[in-house]
DNA sequence: CTGGGGATGGGGCCC
DNA sequence: CGGGCCCCATCCCCA
């Protein structure tokens, strides 16, 4: 519906009468509100405890200097959970839409509190005020935390890059993390509950959901749902953009971090004043042109929602897996363990995969497609959830682990299905397992630190500038800890999971690095064309298309390449008969 | 249709 | 923990 048709401009126009629609700013922020609920148009996603939360940027951007300091870049914004709770700032988060504290313990001090705390955080100065006034009516005094973002939250990011850091503080509830290590967060949830966003909350459908359809990555596509999906995001998956942007000095973004208890800008004072004042319910509903919205947010879907979708769905994580399996059984390089690794994930991941098969292979054909490769490649069908993984890495026995040449024996699991790779105890569970699992890698960690102190005596060569050399293999380092981190990956699995999808990975980094691209978290951007990296390096390597620079060159036939992993592939076509 | 090159995404790993 | 680099894979374009 158009608040303003253009029928009315012409009359305004041919008239020359200054006219003001009493109504229009409480219907433009009616309508904004209902496109928030149905998440139209949001482009960032605010991720309180665990609950995450769909918004308008320029909303945001125009209630708060902080929040508009954070919206800059990001679109997925983490808050810390010491200041404001999910439950405050869904209240917040209405206040900003609507003018209005809905919900609120009109005699709760704590609410107060909390809310006082909150706006003071976000730098909701109005509301903030409005607390104070509130509290003093009802002859309360102020216990919460009466600080704005704080410079240790704030500071490494503005620092490094004038781009606020990204605070994330998941804090699974025992229960969810015990689910969690017992592989119950792998099982797709078929009922397709959306994500706990702030619109899911209030009972909006979410059921339309857009893929981006753009991304060749399966992962920015899907989405799961299940509810401890709202665990997500253990980690700070925030990056800085390379530079400041040219609409935003470094002054405004000091600005931003600083101004706690300044005056702020004319328009976020507007808007917060405005809306504050303009407290009238207004029981009309607005006309739903939900099917004009559903086609434009096709095309409106932006950054944000193309990874951080709305509905996260699990099912690549199947994806991960089965590719992992499928390149463990490709790679005749993969060393032993870690092919225990693989059969150890695959002993856990294993109800999943057919869980997924069962469940979602609709959503993702790249899942199955992968799955049907390793199943044609193993020339035989997963059986039961139990032993299908030792059959996808080749091992003849359900129950047998037999890796290889290393000096690793035969492991029998019998009903103890969950081995630990390191020392090849079974466990009945994984939990059981989980919890097996992290002792010893304690344990191993605080011999290897106790060897790490000895070492330099104990070197057999302390002159060679690698010394530290890996007891496996025949890899060696500079420093203990690097050497510790390469031992990791021979005897640990993977101990980072990817609380989106499942994966596992060997680095913490890397896992993080993975989970931007599953957020569609990008913030290195181009200056010249705008696109966006999730890495430097890649925007490093981008920038050489603008600039024409081509600094690998063929010592075959002269050919000149923008990144050196091209002139590799192109040097295979001078090596290969084909 | 095919092969080569350009460009990009993701994971592993070392520093 | 981030940066950097390597590798693999893929898509797209073009000759």
């Amino acid at each position: 519906m158009l608040l303003l048709r253009p029928d009315r401009w012409l009359k305004f126009e041919e008239s020359e009468v200054e006219m003001e629609l009493p109504n229009h700013a409480k219907q433009l922020l009616l309508q904004l509100n209902q496109q928030r609920s149905k998440g139209f148009f949001c482009d960032v996603i605010i991720v309180v405890e665990n609950a995450l939360f769909r918004a308008h940027k320029n909303i945001l951007a125009a209630s708060s200097m902080y929040f508009k300091s954070l919206v800059l870049h990001d679109n997925l914004i983490n808050l810390d959970t010491d200041m404001v709770s999910a439950t405050i700032f869904r209240q917040i988060l209405d206040f900003i839409y609507t003018g209005k504290l809905l919900g609120i313990d009109q005699a709760s001090e704590q609410n107060f509190n909390a809310l006082l705390t909150a706006a003071s955080y976000l730098q909701l100065h109005d509301l903030a005020a409005f607390c104070r006034k509130k509290m003093k009516r009802n002859g309360k005094t102020f216990h919460g935390k009466l600080i704005g973002p704080s410079p240790g939250k704030l500071g490494r990011g503005h620092r490094l890059s004038s781009t606020p850091i990204i605070q994330t503080r998941y804090a699974a509830s025992p229960e969810e993390l015990k689910r969690q290590q017992a592989g119950e967060l792998h099982r797709v949830d078929a009922t397709g509950d959306d994500l706990y966003m702030a619109s899911s909350i209030k009972g909006n459908s979410h059921s339309h959901s857009q893929n981006s359809g753009t991304s060749k990555s399966s992962n920015t596509n899907g989405t799961n749902n299940s509810r401890e999906q709202e665990q997500m995001l253990g980690l700070d998956l925030s990056k800085k953009s390379p530079s400041v942007p040219p609409h935003m000095s470094q002054e405004d973004m000091q600005l931003g971090e600083c101004n706690q208890g300044s005056p702020h800008s004319a328009s976020v004072s507007a808007t917060n004043s405005a809306s504050f004042e303009d407290n009238t319910t207004n029981p009309h509903k607005l006309e739903n042109s939900e099917s004009t919205d559903r086609n434009d947010i096709t095309d409106n879907q932006n950054l944000a929602d193309t990874g951080q979708s709305k509905n996260f769905r699990l099912s690549s994580l199947n994806t991960g897996w089965i590719k992992q399996e499928k390149v463990f059984n490709r790679q005749e390089s993969a060393n032993c363990r870690e092919e225990s690794a693989s059969v150890m994930n695959g002993v856990i991941m294993g109800p999943l995969v057919k869980s997924l098969e069962r469940d979602s292979s609709h959503h993702f054909d790249h899942t199955m497609h992968c799955k049907e490769e390793v199943e044609e490649e193993n020339g035989k069908e997963c059986s039961d959830d139990s032993g299908h993984s030792e059959e996808e890495s080749g091992h003849p026995s359900s129950h047998a682990y037999r890796p290889g040449q290393d000096g690793f024996e035969t492991v029998v699991y019998g009903d103890n299905l969950y081995v630990c790779i390191p020392c090849g105890k079974g466990f009945p569970s994984s939990e059981q397992l989980n919890a097996h699992v992290e002792t010893h890698t304690e344990e191993d960690l605080y011999i290897k630190d106790e060897a790490d102190s000895l070492a330099p005596q104990s070197l057999p060569y302390p002159n060679d500038s690698r010394p530290y050399k890996c007891s496996v293999c025949e890899k060696s380092y500079r420093d203990p800890s690097t050497l510790r981190q390469h031992e990791k990956t021979h005897w640990l699995s993977r101990p980072f999971p990817c609380n989106i999808c499942g994966k596992m990975f060997t680095q913490r980094g890397t896992m993080t690095r993975h989970m931007r691209s599953h957020l569609g978290l990008k913030p290195f951007a181009c200056e010249e064309c705008g696109m966006r990296f999730t890495r430097q390096y890649r925007l490093t390597e981008h920038m050489r298309v603008h600039s024409g620079e081509k600094p690998y060159e063929c010592q075959v036939c002269g050919g000149k390449f923008t990144q050196q992993r091209n002139l590799i592939s192109h040097m295979r076509m001078h090596t290969s008969p084909t």
